[in-house]
DNA sequence: AGTGGGTTTGACGTTTGCGTTAATGATAGG
DNA sequence: CCTATCATTAACGCAAACGTCAAACCCACT
């Protein structure tokens, strides 16, 4: 029992504020964010101040990509980040304390959201190179009406 | 005056209930964009119901892209419908009521619109594939991962 | 004339995703 | 020890984008 799995032990931590600054959200929306289930609450200082580590960081980033890219409700999100902790995937396929059967259930559900979210972006890609192609066509025929404008002022 | 630039005279009209099927938003909401001006005001029948054309349809699914493709809120997707007009767009090269200048002002307010649109677009595109690069990594490992993992079980 | 279903305008309600104080406590530096 | 600058929880607020009635009205049909 020396081990919670919860901080490395020496890698870097930091506090909320700057977070905040390296992630953009505010604190906030880490509070908010850890209310919901969306993060994992953080380990605390003797004061309770919160301490966040790099994987914290890097799935508030990812939450913010599944927002901004996908746009998926932080409900949504929860249901997907719940199924990949991230040390979980780094330990998932070593950690002794799981029987083989537990540790392929983990992987299959890693896999399972994985795919769920590059079906969604592939979809969202799709619609998005045909809307893109629209958007060129218009540019290409309202550019040509303006020179076709502007040759005929200077004509007349 | 025999033309108010309303109906074309002949095209067919559909009531809100159809248009609301056709486009996958509700009734509500179709009111709900009038409202706030992203949809002018359809013309009526004698009785008061709304009667929309082809082209209010296009734009509502137009509007419904800009939505989920670019996640633009509603206030800055009127902006740009605003400048879109789709009778406008039909004619505005072409409407001898407008003097040239009015004529060429209105197709580069289009071409703004569209640049600013493509813009986003493109950006967003960018940010997508590096995801589903990502994502398609992820995939590989966790697949690796779970194959190591299944012949370890059948090779204990 | 009656009936069933679509439509009208309000008007209030709801959910999401945070923002914004307010009052209090912790940390670090001089 | 004082002070400046973090941070803490709790609670209320708010804009966006509709949802959900309610009560009346219209339309088509028999």
């Amino acid at each position: 029992m020396t081990q919670e799995a919860k901080p490395a032990l020496d890698e870097p931590l930091f506090q909320i504020g700057e977070v905040a600054d390296r992630t953009g959200v505010t604190q906030r929306t880490l509070r908010f964010y850890e209310e919901k289930g969306l993060l994992k609450p953080p380990t605390r200082m003797e004061g309770g101040f919160r301490l966040y580590s790099e994987d914290d960081i890097a799935r508030v980033d990812q939450i913010r990509r599944l927002q901004n890219l996908l746009g998926l409700t932080l409900a949504e999100i929860k249901e997907m980040v719940e199924a990949e902790e991230v040390r979980e995937e780094l330990n998932a396929t070593y950690r002794p304390d799981l029987t083989p059967e537990e540790r392929i259930a983990r992987v299959n559900r890693r896999i399972e959201v994985t795919r769920r979210q590059h079906e969604i972006i592939s979809t969202k890609l799709t619609a998005m190179l045909e809307m893109k192609k629209d958007l060129e066509e218009r540019l290409a025929r309202s550019t040509e009406a303006l020179a076709k404008l502007e040759k005929e002022r200077s004509g007349a």
